[in-house]
DNA sequence: GAGTTTGAAACT
DNA sequence: CAGTTTCAAACTC
């Protein structure tokens, strides 16, 4: 018998003679033998990687070496190609069979390249990179998956491992579990959008894959979210890439509107698209989110037509509106650049917190994408129009005018994708968009007040001021509070609220951040499961409500002075208004609807329970938005609705709304779609949503007090003494009455103290 | 288009 | 924090 030792010697003869040990060897320090052993220990080392790896994302960085090694072995003699050029299939069935087969290989996979032995390490990467481009590409998935997604998948199965913990039960099999879950959705997910993005032009999958290279090895997990709404972007962009820019765009904008008959339409679409999606019990989660939805339905468009006639219903006025506005929407996408453009800016502008890099930033990645200038002049879109709009679209059904009016694509991103992003795009437009939105200006004659009122969804999209005195630098200046230049519609005087200002813009800006650090969020705070509430249709008020509510004396709230009225919500408790009069919810019924929420919690605890916990823009700040689970919240984080529809849509609006400003918009959404969507949102650290949480397993005193400080809306109220300081719990009744309730926010004490320190 | 009304924002 | 002023949009004519 041969000893251990003339094995390795042996093998060490033969290693040394090949090219590669001398590679590995000018990297490594290690000496053959070592190296030998090392690989020898693989096995043991990645089955216990897991657990590593959820402990600390650092841990993982460091075990990535020997697993990158380790899957680069692996995946080679499934694919003895990298390119997989001729077996997309089989190389994505090794992938996905290498990630089912062994979580704890996926997750190596998925980590970033290690800094040692990165030549190997990142040269699967790469391959996968270079197949993202085509449809099958699980394989870039993996990849992606590894800067983006896995993150959130890691916290979210982590996330839900705390909770066994807590029971003490399966820890490492329910583990398993999840993280196998995790990988199927992935795939699954993958397929997916690959299928849809597959239809689509080429030229968008090349740019992605060129701007991912730049972004997604950057990106932490935070990035993920703004691949998401890169994603988003995408696939409304496509429609406009594509010759029928407006038939596509309508079809979004038919989504946008949100009706409760469209979606049901969206989601019978999305079924008959694929049966990719639905037969997938993975679908369960993600594919069925709203964005998801809509997704499908998009692509499903080009396959099945039948969502062309939400389409053809719609006004041809409103057609060319929503498509402007689509536009800009998109462009924010970056149409040409798209996603990771947006994504890049979004993320670092999340990073750095700094509006003055942040729109600079911006400001490159307008110049450096033709198209995305262009839509990014649609400057109209802002933050808070977007979100001002995005109310309208769901409150406003109950009036019909208004519904078309709320038709245009703002709603629909505004609904879908956090603000923030779509904040940042909106930033950026005034900067390149004058001329590019010249054009679409050009129809703007001085009456543009009229035309605002004329058209909200327009007007909204499309703010232009008027100011003389506060030099645009006040947020009494409809373009400055939106996050926006002043372009050449506007009328304003004295102007300095342009691009050539930047530096006073943004000095000023932060004067008055300093002041009121929501100055520039949202005014309109959106119900999350509005979209979906299918008693939307008759009844909005509750979908969304002002931030801070309205203080009107004279106008009865009937009225545009009104901003309630105006953002097409109803008043709340918590507006002051006297004699109010909200054709979209009058104050007073604001406390029915209290009434209301309190009977769904009691339905609550009989049903699946859901935490959501958002987080203020600032992550750094690590300024959580503690709201819990209120009744209406949790039936929309469910995952299933009472249609048995899936509403995965929630944290994205809620956030939307949420977070402040659009330049540090942090939310996340998963670089994926449907799938990391749903797992930002049900794992993010800082979005924590539990989907499949029984209240059961909720602690009684998160549980109970859920109710007393459940808001109707997930807001925070900009105004500081509207809100309730963070991780302050008011469990009390004293908070019941009053306007308090309402605007309170409280801080779900259970997470902290199931997190382990290492997650975040 | 000018003037008035209104309510948010800013100021004291 | 309340009251006042400033401001610009919304509205009216």
């Amino acid at each position: 018998m041969d000893t251990p030792e003339k094995n390795h010697v042996t093998a060490t003869s033969e290693f040394e003679d090949s090219p590669v040990f001398n590679y590995i060897s000018n990297l490594s320090p290690i000496g053959p033998v070592e190296s030998i052993r090392t690989n020898c220990a693989f096995n043991s080392l990645t089955c216990a990687s897991p657990p590593s790896v959820f402990a600390s994302p650092q841990i993982c960085i460091h075990k990535e070496t020997r697993f990158s090694f380790r899957r680069h072995h692996f995946l080679d003699p499934s694919k003895p190609d990298s390119s997989h050029s001729g077996n997309e299939n089989n190389a994505s069935e090794g992938v996905s069979a290498a990630v089912q087969s062994s979580v704890c290989s996926e997750r190596e996979i998925t980590i970033e390249p290690p800094d040692e032995n990165s030549d190997l390490v990142i040269e699967l990467p790469k391959t996968l990179r270079y197949d993202c481009s085509s449809p099958d590409g699980d394989v870039v998935r993996s990849d992606a998956i590894t800067t983006e997604t896995m993150p959130d998948l890691v916290l979210a199965s982590f996330d839900e491992l705390l909770m066994d913990d807590s029971k003490g039960k399966h820890h490492s099999f329910k583990r398993e579990i999840n993280l196998r879950r995790i990988c199927s959705i992935e795939q699954n997910e993958e397929a997916r959008s690959w299928v849809t993005l597959v239809s689509d032009a080429a030229d968008l999958l090349f740019v992605d894959l060129s701007n991912n290279e730049e972004h997604f090895e950057g990106q932490d997990h935070k990035s993920v979210d703004p691949g998401t709404m890169s994603f988003i972007s995408t696939v409304l962009q496509l429609p406009q890439d594509n010759a029928n820019d407006l038939g596509r765009t309508e079809s979004v904008g038919a989504i946008t509107s949100c009706k409760p008959c469209e979606i049901g339409e969206t989601a019978t679409q999305s079924r008959e698209i694929g049966d990719l999606k639905e037969t997938d019990p993975a679908s369960a989660f993600p594919s069925s989110t709203v964005l998801d939805k809509l997704i499908v339905s998009d692509s499903s468009d080009e396959v099945d037509h039948k969502g062309q006639k939400c389409m053809q219903a719609r006004s041809k006025r409103h057609r060319s509106i929503r498509q402007r506005c689509l536009v800009f929407e998109t462009a924010g996408a970056c149409k040409n650049k798209p996603i990771f453009d947006c994504n890049s800016s979004s993320v670092s502008i999340q990073s750095d917190c700094k509006v003055a890099s942040d729109e600079k930033q911006l400001v490159q990645v307008n110049a450096r994408s033709d198209c995305s200038s262009s839509v990014v002049s649609g400057s109209g879109l802002h933050l808070n129009a977007l979100s001002a709009a995005s109310p309208n679209s769901v409150a406003s059904r109950p009036n019909q005018n208004t519904l078309d009016k709320s038709l245009s694509p703002n709603t629909l991103i505004s609904d879908l994708l956090p603000c923030d992003n779509e904040a940042q795009v909106t930033e950026n437009a005034p900067q390149t968009s004058k001329s590019a939105v010249g054009e679409e200006f050009d129809h703007s004659s001085p009456k543009r007040k009229r035309l605002k009122s004329e058209d909200v969804g327009e007007s909204k999209a499309c703010k232009r001021c008027n100011c003389k005195r506060s030099k645009c630098l006040k947020l009494y200046c409809e373009c400055f509070a939106a996050g926006l230049y002043c372009v050449e519609p506007c009328s304003c005087q004295d102007c300095f609220n342009k691009p050539i200002h930047e530096n006073t813009v943004l000095e000023t800006r932060r004067q008055i951040e300093s002041r009121n650090p929501l100055a520039f969020a949202p005014k309109v705070i959106r119900r999350i499961d509005a979209i979906l509430d299918t008693e939307c249709e008759t009844k909005t008020p509750a979908s969304a409500r002002h931030k801070s509510g309205c203080n009107c004396k004279k106008s009865s709230c009937l009225k545009k002075y009104c901003e309630c009225f105006q953002s097409g919500v109803g008043c709340t408790i918590s507006c002051r208004c006297n004699g109010c009069k909200n054709t979209f919810g009058q104050k007073d019924g604001a406390q029915e609807t209290e009434l209301k929420r309190e009977e769904s919690e009691a339905c609550e605890k009989n049903a699946l329970g859901v935490s959501l916990q958002i987080v203020k823009e600032d992550e750094k700040e690590h300024l959580h938005l503690p709201f819990k689970p209120s009744s209406k919240i949790s039936r929309s984080l469910q995952t299933h609705n009472e249609d048995g529809k899936e509403h995965p849509d929630l944290p994205i609006t809620s956030t939307s709304d949420i977070s402040r400003p659009p330049i540090q918009l942090p939310f996340t959404f998963s670089g994926k779609r449907p799938l990391s969507y749903f797992a930002s949102a049900k794992t993010s650290p800082r979005l924590c949503t539990r989907f499949e949480k029984p209240v059961g397993m909720i602690p009684a005193d998160e549980t109970n007090e859920a109710p007393d400080g459940a808001s109707d809306v997930i807001s925070v109220s900009p105004k500081s003494k509207r809100v309730s300081p963070p991780n302050r719990e008011f469990g009390s009744t004293a908070w019941r009455h009053g306007r308090k309730v309402k605007l309170t926010l409280r801080s779900i004490p259970p997470f902290p103290s199931l997190t382990p320190p290492g997650k975040q």
